[in-house]
DNA sequence: TATTGTTATACTCTATAACTATA
DNA sequence: TATAGTTATAGAGTATAACAATA
């Protein structure tokens, strides 16, 4: 870090990158705030092995038990071969269970184990501190604001 | 589609998947957001043959003329790497121009060419128009609100 | 006939190491 | 010694086709 009584390198006036007309778009600053989030969230979640896609499908099993492949990849816009190796893996961990589906012979319901419940919680835990951290900026109020008006976007 | 009068098939319970906890984080919000808009821009992009970086890339150059491709990185957060065959491709296209950098012989000044100009002017109106159509359940005052918001995450 | 879960595979995007030429 | 641009390559993420078992 350069203190504030050193000089600093002042950037020619070459250097200053205008990027006021991108930064008139929706779509440049929805995306560059949710890579900074998810920057942070990547960060967090290492320490439980976890990548992002893997909270999500661990969240969801945990509030929604006996949830299928087929359901978690229309929820969260993953296709179906991809979520294969990531159930497979988060099962190897013994972090989930798949169990016969109860109504759907071709169906197999996710659940998860006591270790599962535990990393979840946990996960869930550092995610409401990180979502504060990564959003410092904004107030209270603003922070519901902004996810409103996001999913007023999408849904 | 579905006429609002034939009878639709109705989901029993158990296909509802409640992600009601996932959608009270800023980060999951922003990035279903984001990649709702991004969606529609890369569909009315292809139009101009412009993946969503080709056209950050074409309009930085036009607002920033003799910018070098490392401060396209920096102000895009590519890789070097990345970014050289973007540019050659931009480049035998006959979009962009790479001319010998005035005060530095390492870097090259990357420049539009009037065919360039043209489309990024076009693509640009295509940005606009779709940026209000991606959106369009937000007032502009929501608009405008959701930006200053989002810029204040990532800032 | 349609759907769930799966394998195999290809394509794109992103990341790292190392080289060259210039500063 | 450090930086701009480049090459080669590795890894992660995302895509389609096709199959077995079940609906």
């Amino acid at each position: 870090m350069a203190s504030a009584s050193l000089p600093t390198i002042t950037p020619t006036a070459t250097d200053v990158v205008d990027n006021s007309y991108l930064r008139t778009l929706v779509g440049y600053n929805a995306r560059r705030a949710s890579l900074s989030i998810i920057e942070v969230f990547m960060e967090r979640m290492a320490v439980y092995g976890l990548k992002v896609v893997d909270f999500s499908v661990l969240s969801l099993v945990a509030h929604n038990p006996g949830i299928t492949s087929r359901q978690l990849c229309a929820t969260l816009g993953v296709l179906p071969p991809n979520l294969v190796g990531l159930i497979a893996a988060l099962d190897r961990r013994g972090l989930i269970e798949r169990r016969p589906h109860p109504s759907d012979g071709r169906a197999m319901g996710l659940h998860l184990t006591p270790a599962g419940e535990d990393l979840c919680a946990q996960a869930e835990q550092t995610a409401a501190t990180l979502e504060i951290d990564a959003t410092a900026r904004l107030t209270a109020t603003e922070r519901k604001t902004l996810i409103r008006l996001l999913q007023k976007v999408y849904d």
